[in-house]
DNA sequence: TCAAAAGTGTTAGATTTACACCCATGA
DNA sequence: TCATGGGTGTAAATCTAACACTTTTGA
């Protein structure tokens, strides 16, 4: 076996993710407290490392399914953090990932085993590391990819009412948005399905439910928001 | 001693870098052919390992250092790609950057030492590994960056027409623009300073040379293009 | 009967796009 | 004198943003 690159050094590399969450008109993040050292206690992500036989991808989706249980999850690379000192524990460069998942998809037994809870965005605790700035980052990015993308669907039930996904982009975009302006840019894409479904746990009057067609957005792809 | 992670395995990381420059109105990167093996002969991009006692973005400015011998450069990160059997040599996750800079501060004696050429973003050949992958990834991104960041000016001479920063803008973008309107968006720009100095060089009447104004910008940062 | 959320159009203002001619100069 | 790139304004069309009232129903 020809070895090329023994005169240089190997490093360890893990994931982290920042799993996404919507719930009460708020984006949440789900972190939990070290279970270990170094830094045992602090708030943190949840990560694990890069085992040799698995891409980086597969390790950040092995990462998620460990902790939630759930698969063919929506994920993106948010980017590489290497600076040298950023793990107390040893030199680690991570890769962080931010995944979008519908709270109500996520076992709550699961959540109290690994000792994770939703955390408003807005509401975030001092964290391990350089886990803040990823957080921040996986934000930004999401916001951007939010706004020509048709991603926020993740973040909710396969039906919901305009009023919920007007919510979710008040609460990824940070600023409040006209509801009639806010439905006739919606009225606009064909792919997102009006049902005769009405949903009476909102208000009394009863909303439509609508659906996201995958399908017939493919060839639309008339989207922006 | 405390080893943490000793039952994690270590893998290599290196760094690539997109180069990116302007020249005859057309975007050109930066690539040469492999000198060692695996890959010896194939086209590639310009990379190195990351070292246990630097940063990533360390081993990216060192880099380029290496190759161009410029420093403060503007870079960005790409992202991490970590597909297990990407590069023949050894499992190795590569982190790719990409670097604005002047073709004309490239000394050509370090180009041919190097045996890198600018080849058009547009006629690029097969590349080694995912380098074509890491490329059209990083164009995608420096040209959304481009959109709301003043970082044209980064490809350009300090002084530069109007004409020069149009070119610039439809390599980028791959798409012709009007001429009034581009200039109509730029009159804008108080930062976007006009000097009494006239280039000849490309044109019998001589145009004005205009150049950025970082300090301007900060306050004002109304950029849009 | 009233509080609370659902649903619905119009208009003014701002932004974007299309478009054509004269100017200065060196060859 | 003419070919070449430099420089300039206006009008139509599109997009964006502001705005208020009626409906339904459960408590």
């Amino acid at each position: 076996m020809t070895t090329y690159y023994k005169e240089h050094q190997k490093i360890f590399v893990s994931v982290d993710c920042i799993i996404f969450g919507f719930e009460s008109s708020e984006l949440k993040v789900l972190i939990g407290r070290r279970k270990f050292d170094p830094g045992i206690g602090e708030w943190s992500l949840y990560g694990g490392f890069v085992r040799n036989e698995e891409s980086i991808d597969d390790a950040a989706y092995r990462t998620l399914y460990e902790l939630t249980g759930l698969e063919h999850v929506y994920m993106r690379q948010v980017g590489a953090f290497g600076r040298v000192d950023r793990d107390p524990g040893d030199r680690v460069v991570s890769i962080a990932y931010y995944a979008l998942i519908n709270v109500k998809d996520y076992p709550e037994e699961l959540m109290r085993e690994h000792g994770v809870e939703w955390v408003g965005i807005n509401h975030l605790p001092p964290m391990f590391s350089d886990h803040h700035e990823m957080l921040i980052k996986a934000r930004q990015l999401m916001q951007d990819q939010i706004k020509t993308s048709p991603i926020s669907f993740q973040l909710l039930p396969e039906l919901f009412t305009l009023t919920q996904l007007q919510r979710l982009y008040e609460a990824v975009n940070g600023e409040q948005v006209d509801k009639r302006n806010f439905r006739k840019r919606i009225k606009d894409m064909d792919f997102i399905e009006k049902t005769d479904l009405i949903d009476k746990t909102g208000s009394k009057r009863g909303a439509y439910l609508y659906r996201f067609n995958k399908n017939s957005y493919n060839e639309a792809s008339n989207f922006k928001l």
